[in-house]
DNA sequence: TCATAGTGTGTAACCCGTTACATATAAAAG
DNA sequence: CTTTTATATGTAACGGGTTACACACTATGA
């Protein structure tokens, strides 16, 4: 590999008129500059960009810390993030940390020993404690944080309001509701969304919310012991889209007919709802949007110093499709 | 931050005891190796991997590229790969390349620039010549690249047969394929697998056979195609899981059932599969095991020099789930 | 007792860029 | 004609580690 120091020698300058041209800065004769372009080509030079970053403190590089990539709903935020970071010649590095604070802690210390510029950041877990630890620009994604910390997240608890009144307006008279885990924030404000338009309802019973661990499986199970604890339930909230699948799933193994028997609305958007067998009623997040805005907000915070620590709340969707039924009341 | 100098200043030592007792190597006094820990200890210090890199050329870092993060093959790869790296004290670099050349040629850069240590490529784009540009070890995965790099993959062919032949013992009489993209080589073996059963049998017309892209749209797109072009037909090798959840919604859109009207199989392995109505009989990849092992190969070229380019295949095993009959002749 | 090997530690060069500072010339301003 | 100012380029320090080499001391063996 040529070092700015070949290119010095053959373009017969200093390493420092080198860099100037590299950089764009400072002065540099037009014949000069022409000589040393024509000894960047010639040796196909690339500047060591961790000489830079040595120099600098800065690498270029960003992190998405996020509980689980095999969720359908982070790699869409992923994509966006990763995107948004090309388009601005920043890095990606992607965590998986499965909520646990061991992996955050140590990811975050080594990327802190790798000059990484900034961390957006899904998660549960991290405590106060733990994000003190962090010297660099911190955007959390999809949950919030702490008020210190910018986000960007969505209308959780009015959009699952609007979930829940549209099954209502569809004619549902009993509505229950899978949840997600309760040490997750978004989980617990859609539970509350679904309690805010429920809990005066002269049928509702706290049996009617199980937990479903925002999991596949979990959500599977929990759904079986609603129906089967309460046979007349009409109406089902879930909390997120996975999860709904496996609700369906449930439905189907109890010979209930989605949406004849029972209407399912779900929440988050994710491409999968629309492949399922019926497609999936949904208050669908912009994603892409959020990922992208989180992304924007951390380069923002990166480049200039100016930490206004601003947050961003988007609105959910409502997407009509098969998992409710059309006899709107 | 502290820095080594700190720790020398602290402990009363230079910083090459330092660097010997963080590195345990050289020769240090026991009493002057605790003084130095202690001084660690006491400034909280972690060494900057970035000067460590740009002193070794090496970064401790690797770099996955995969076509698309939104088909849920490639988070488990990625998964794989990722918690291998991490075992290895490697940080993860996940890369979005949409089968794209220029984006390709463009990560390779940027991350050699930045010293990454070597490369596990999912591509069935890069050519010969940019592989050229290639300094650092390089991994093949799941589509081979050069006979010059190692590489990791399924037996795509004699997998397919099998998939066939099964269709075949399941008593199905007509048998169509909806085959990946052209240009990527593990979809046209796959296609080979299946003519290798299929192109002597009396009722085989070439029409039987139509790319799906390795996309849900598209693939349900060809599998109404092929429905409509051939009522009869009562089986379905499909390329891949993704492309399989949209054949059975085509499936479903024409009325057509699965399984009692059609035999679906299909290729992958993906968690996904288990969660369709009906579940997906499939040729499952054991797709943790390929992204750990190339994760490993890659780590072992770059630990030690000896480059061996060996290459492994993984056999695919029959999954029997729902979308395929019972009742075995 | 002297050569030799093993132990312990420091000095300084090196990795590869960036940039503060110094120097020099030419052009513009007073 | 002198003082500013803009232009052009080089020297060397710096960022934070690692390590070759030098030097000093102790223990071992001949």
């Amino acid at each position: 590999m040529a070092t700015i120091k070949d290119v010095a020698k053959l373009a017969e300058v200093s390493t420092a008129t080198v860099s100037r041209v590299l950089n764009e800065n400072g002065y540099v004769h037009e014949e000069t500059k022409n000589r040393v372009a024509k000894a960047i080509k010639q040796l196909n030079y690339k500047p060591n960009d961790v000489a830079r970053s040595l120099f600098k403190g800065r690498s270029k590089m960003i992190a998405l810390f996020i509980p689980d990539i095999m969720n359908p709903f982070f790699p869409e935020l992923a994509r966006a993030v990763e995107d948004m970071t090309k388009n601005h010649d920043f890095t990606f590095i992607l965590c998986n940390t499965d909520d646990d604070i061991e992996k955050e802690t140590a990811y975050i210390d080594a990327l802190q020993q790798k000059s990484v510029d900034g961390l957006i950041i899904v998660s549960s877990t991290l405590t106060p404690e733990q994000l003190h630890h962090i010297q660099i620009p911190v955007v959390a994604l999809d949950r919030k944080l702490n008020n210190g910390i910018a986000s960007v997240t969505v209308n959780n608890r009015e959009g699952s309001r609007q979930a829940v009144q549209y099954l209502k307006s569809l004619g549902c008279k009993k509505i229950a509701h899978v949840a997600g885990p309760e040490h997750v924030d978004n989980a617990n404000e859609r539970r509350r969304g679904y309690l805010d338009e429920v809990q005066n309802e002269d049928w509702f019973r706290l049996s009617l919310v199980e937990h479903g661990e925002y999991h596949y499986d979990a959500a599977k199970q929990a759904t079986i012991n609603l129906l089967k604890r309460h046979p007349d339930i009409d109406g089902l909230f879930v909390g997120n889209d996975l999860m709904a699948v496996g609700a369906l799933k449930a439905a189907e193994s109890l010979g209930i007919n989605v949406p004849s028997d029972l209407s399912m609305i779900a929440f988050d958007g994710i491409t999968l709802g629309e492949t399922t067998s019926p497609s999936l009623t949904t208050m669908a997040q912009p994603i892409y949007q959020i990922g992208a805005k989180a992304a924007e907000m951390l380069i923002k915070q990166i480049e200039e110093e100016d930490t206004l620590t601003q947050s961003e709340e988007f609105s959910v969707q409502l997407i009509k499709r098969e998992s409710t039924r059309r006899d709107e009341a």
